[in-house]
DNA sequence: GTGAAAGCGCTAACAA
DNA sequence: TTGTTAGCGCTTTCAC
């Protein structure tokens, strides 16, 4: 018998020649039959699958991509990996985009810019489709690197004047109004505010929707109520505990975010504070655990389904619009309050 | 002025042949240079140096990949993303493969075999340098597919007889007994043990293990403190009532996993049962947020970032290894018990 | 509809 | 030490 169609040789991996001989095509009609191309015959293309199953071949992305130019690879860039958020986002993000056939690739800063440029330098290197920088406010010029290079970028929170910049905005307003008027409804009338750090544009809105919606829901405000934290557990019970010296207490207390709540859980049950019935309190983000805590906390929720559903879509939209196209949007993500067991009317 | 060697031409991304180009060397010299082959002297070195940073030049990762057979990609497929050990681990594992060079490929399967199936071809097709299987005893013959196109494959608590299949053991006794002991030692002798699903290998070794450390502490077995639940924070709940319903109580309660011991605080908690005053409880995983529940989690940590490692450093050398070389290995991760605040002396 | 052939940007074998 | 050159496996004109 002769040496050569037998499917399974055991020196080379089946590459695009071998099905093409196998189905007695040329290697032109196997590539358009893989991609789906519909100029080619039912007849062929149906050789041409068998081929592919009894090779058991799979195309090369690499030389895909190469010749392509496009490598179904998207980039997440996110900052804190201590914040139980970003793995949470990066996780949908996977899910989205695998869903999408796409790939992800990770980048972590940890804040600092020599990372980010790394990450950048990376995204580039494989030629991603396009990047999602989560950072919320901390982006640095080195995104240049990758918008020069015609790569679709999607910003949360941060406008960039680039063709092919997208954004993301986040609107905190809604669910932080909501939790006010909830601990309104609920009688409280002392609310304090942990804020996040004032460097980062996020925690900035935050705060000074808290303190909109304090004045819309036409409650008081007590500027030594507000206490900046640094979204750490730590930084929410140093908050607490900045908070307890005061002369007047507030009977419930807002947080920048879930793990600012949380540190205020844990500080209030060393001090023998019982939440809820002696002080609520409400996260913001609604990280997967804030259900697992005692009690099961209230907070405002920042889906990151839909977070990163919309930083995908922003990207695919950009990456496979026709050429010379503007697909540069915004999006909108909103904010809703889940309501659980760290709020109850304030003691009487 | 000629239209040459402006640092900044707009139509086309600088190539190795542009660096080449205004270096004045060899495409072959900047390829040297790039990679850090040692037959290139200082001075053309600085010159492709020099060219590499005026243009910007990113070398493209695909070229690399599909002329060099290597992508400085790592796979690592999971399971279950709902439970937070997942994410964790691969954190942990993306952290080690980029300070490393590498760039990771995430997979899950949510314990379906089609979805895995097709998470072998993604890697595949990547032509990963690797992947990591964390699905802890749900492994297929798909994995074939991997190793069969010569693909370094680690595995946990699976050892496949593969000359480039790596093993990971873990060690559940050394923790497990340390639990034991520290219950036995804080007055406890009425264990109860909530059991993962027996169709899962190392739910089926844990709750051996802890049998083992009963006779080894003198403690005695009562065949319905048994109690086999399924490694949810729901399950932890129905657990917890199912024990409940017995005549006789347990003091103290050692989970399969930590999803289950938070399921427990909580129907511990709902059943106005105080934790640890009147039940221990210990968890085994030792995930991100066991530090902050009320009271924080006494737990047996399965180290995520020495998991992690293992599993890479098992692909890397095989990956690296010179032709040939049977790097086949066996890696062994052990757990330790972590005493935090759900553990106390039983009521007297 | 189908095939032949020209590269995509790079590494590595071989020459010099 | 340095340069020349042949592909890596695929997509995509361009002919037929």
């Amino acid at each position: 018998m002769p040496s050569d169609t037998s499917q399974k040789s055991f020196d080379k991996l089946p590459d695009i020649r071998a099905v093409a001989g196998l189905a007695k095509v040329s290697i032109a009609t196997v590539s358009r039959t893989i991609n789906g191309s519909s100029l080619v015959s039912e007849r062929l293309k149906k050789r041409v699958w068998q081929a592919i199953d009894q090779l058991n071949y799979l195309p090369n992305t690499s030389a895909r991509t190469l010749v392509s130019g496009r490598s179904h690879l998207m980039g997440i860039v996110v900052e804190n990996i201590t914040n139980p958020f970003f793995p949470e986002l990066i996780q949908s993000f996977e899910k989205i985009a695998v869903a999408h056939g796409y790939e992800i690739l990770i980048g972590s800063t940890n804040s600092d810019p020599a990372v980010l440029a790394k990450c950048a330098r990376r995204m580039v290197e494989r030629k991603v489709d396009g990047v999602a920088v989560m950072t919320f406010g901390e982006e640095e010029p080195v995104l240049d690197q990758i918008m020069h290079r015609g790569i679709p970028i999607v910003l949360a929170e941060f406008k960039l004047d680039d063709p092919n910049a997208s954004t993301i905005l986040l609107d905190y307003s809604t669910g932080i109004r909501a939790a006010v008027r909830h601990l309104a409804g609920l009688g409280h009338r002392n609310l304090a505010f942990l804020a996040g750090p004032r460097s980062l544009h996020s925690a900035l809105t935050r705060e000074n929707d808290f303190r909109a919606a304090l004045a819309a829901a036409g409650l008081p405000l007590r500027p030594e109520w507000i206490v900046v934290c640094d979204h750490t557990l730590k930084g929410g019970i140093a908050g607490f505990e900045q908070l307890r010296r005061l002369e007047s207490q507030p009977t419930a207390i807002v947080c920048s975010n879930d793990m600012t709540a949380i540190g205020v859980l844990r500080a209030a049950f060393l001090a023998g504070l019982r939440v809820p019935q002696e002080l609520s309190v409400v996260g913001l983000d609604d990280v997967d655990f804030a259900e697992f805590t005692l009690p099961p906390l209230t907070t405002i929720r920042l889906s990151r389904v839909e977070l990163a559903r919309a930083a995908f879509e922003a990207l695919r939209a950009q990456a496979e619009k026709p050429e010379g196209v503007h697909a540069q949007r915004e999006f909108l993500v909103s904010t809703s309050l889940v309501v659980r067991g760290s709020t109850a009317p304030p003691p009487a």
